[in-house]
DNA sequence: ATAATAGTGTCTCTCAGACAGTATGTG
DNA sequence: CACATACTGTCTGAGAGACACTATTAT
């Protein structure tokens, strides 16, 4: 394995080489070795949600290179050395799907480092949220050979019980696992929802927001009452929408970020 | 500087090096050399809260040795090669301060890794955030020359708007600040509150955590319905405490983990 | 007795859930 | 017209906030 041919040997185990103790910390800097501590990789990851026809969607990448030839997995990357881990997420996310997003649309979701977990070396991961509308489609390069996005139900995520036939590289399954949680527990409390549908929308396009991430039915006419009442959720375009029936006004997203109070998902 | 001394080479753009795309995958691992990628160090810090008299309080270390020699800072360190990013913060703080807390005690809060934030090398914490009754004094060791907590006032974290004297090392302000802004929110839709009290106690002793954390008062009569209310948040022990007045009836904390419907921090 | 803290009862207002009913478009 | 969807009005029950009142100890 890869631990043999290079050896990587575990470090004393505090730092008082270099006389990290006595002397100036101007000499202690200037003789400060990195390479005296194990060798563990950073990457940055993307979990990117999206609408679509009423499932939630999350943004893919079919793997050109070993490990994991072939399958799927989050777009993503090594962090390059003088980069912060926004703007790493933010450029493998665009390298490897033309998905170009801005760095604060991005929020870091948790990391990932358990030991094994990749089997090139000891990787830490450091995982990011994003939320967008984009009805652009993805193009694939770099060390993707595909991108698509995957409606939830066809992926293997056990940890919320969907049971899809598309297996995930690495942990992936439990980073997109702990995303979607992520993002139906900020529904509630947030204004987040309305990142997912274009403007200008109807109030049954964000309903049918909640509807999907959460995977419920809402009341129409209490939703309704809700948003309007919120002040700063949406605000009044004057347009109106042709349906099948009535025509539906038209709003645009809010100053709001917050929801006081929140729209609390039904118990069961 | 230390990018001087040592080089750091920015790495091939994509992972196509030892036949990456072609060949075996075993092949590939056999061959694969993690010192390609810029070397990162990978820390783990705590924050560690508890209430003490009514205040909120840290536990912080004093550094013992270069960086920010003599500086306050949270208890962390080096994440060891085969080792859990969790076990290596439950490690470094029973090394640093002597605290023992269990590894499923701590929850992650959030990494940091901006370019320059560690005068050292290019770093990156994964921070964690532990929440305690603990009423032992802690013991410094190793890295850290003292160890004991602090009074948040005491401490200088202007995202807070606290103005305390005593400046932090590193980016440790922002973490502590996060962290408790993390508490604050936790308090509302989990049970969390019970883990900062010693059993059994007070409902008094309850409020008065909420209060010290939230940095407000509360209704008495409506926060003892509130609890008593919500199933699984604390049970009757059938005990009673000495006070001033009337004997308070005590308490344990019951199953439950999150609150239904949530005790929300009054707006303003 | 008074002081002090624990604990109860109850009024009001807000708001979620439920549902009936009205408005405005299409075929 | 029927039908579909958008939107409004209103009843009800749960629960938060406020506050008066009772209970149980110490001194």
């Amino acid at each position: 394995m890869n631990a043999g041919a290079v050896p990587n040997p575990t470090p004393p185990a505090d730092d008082t080489t270099h006389d990290a103790a006595s002397g100036t910390e101007a000499d202690f800097l200037a003789n400060y070795d990195p390479h005296k501590w194990p060798v563990i990789g950073v990457t940055a990851d993307v979990v990117l949600l999206t609408v679509r026809n009423g499932n939630l969607c999350v943004l893919l990448v079919e793997r050109a290179n070993h490990p994991h030839q072939g399958q799927w997995a989050l777009p993503g990357g090594f962090v390059d050395i003088a980069e912060d881990l926004d703007a790493a997420a933010q450029r493998e996310l665009a390298e490897e799907t033309g998905v170009a997003i801005e760095a604060n649309w991005l929020e870091q979701l948790k990391s990932y480092g358990t030991p094994g977990r990749d089997p090139r070396m000891r990787m830490v991961t450091v995982s990011y949220l994003a939320f967008t509308n984009v009805t652009q489609e993805p193009v694939a390069a770099d060390d993707a050979r595909n991108a698509r996005f995957f409606n939830l139900d066809e992926l293997a995520l056990p940890n919320l019980g969907i049971h899809g036939s598309t297996a995930l590289a690495f942990d992936h399954a439990e980073i997109i696992s702990d995303g979607v949680e992520r993002a139906r527990a900020k529904l509630e409390y947030t204004t987040l929802a309305a990142a997912f549908v274009d403007e200008p929308f109807t109030l049954a396009d964000l309903r049918g927001v909640y509807e999907s991430v959460w995977d419920i039915d809402l009341h129409e006419a209490n939703f309704r009452r809700k948003v309007i009442g919120t002040a700063g959720f949406v605000e009044a375009t004057g347009l109106t929408a042709k349906t099948d029936g009535r025509p539906a006004k038209l709003y645009r997203r809010g100053e709001a970020v917050r929801l006081h109070p929140p729209i609390l998902r039904p118990t069961d």
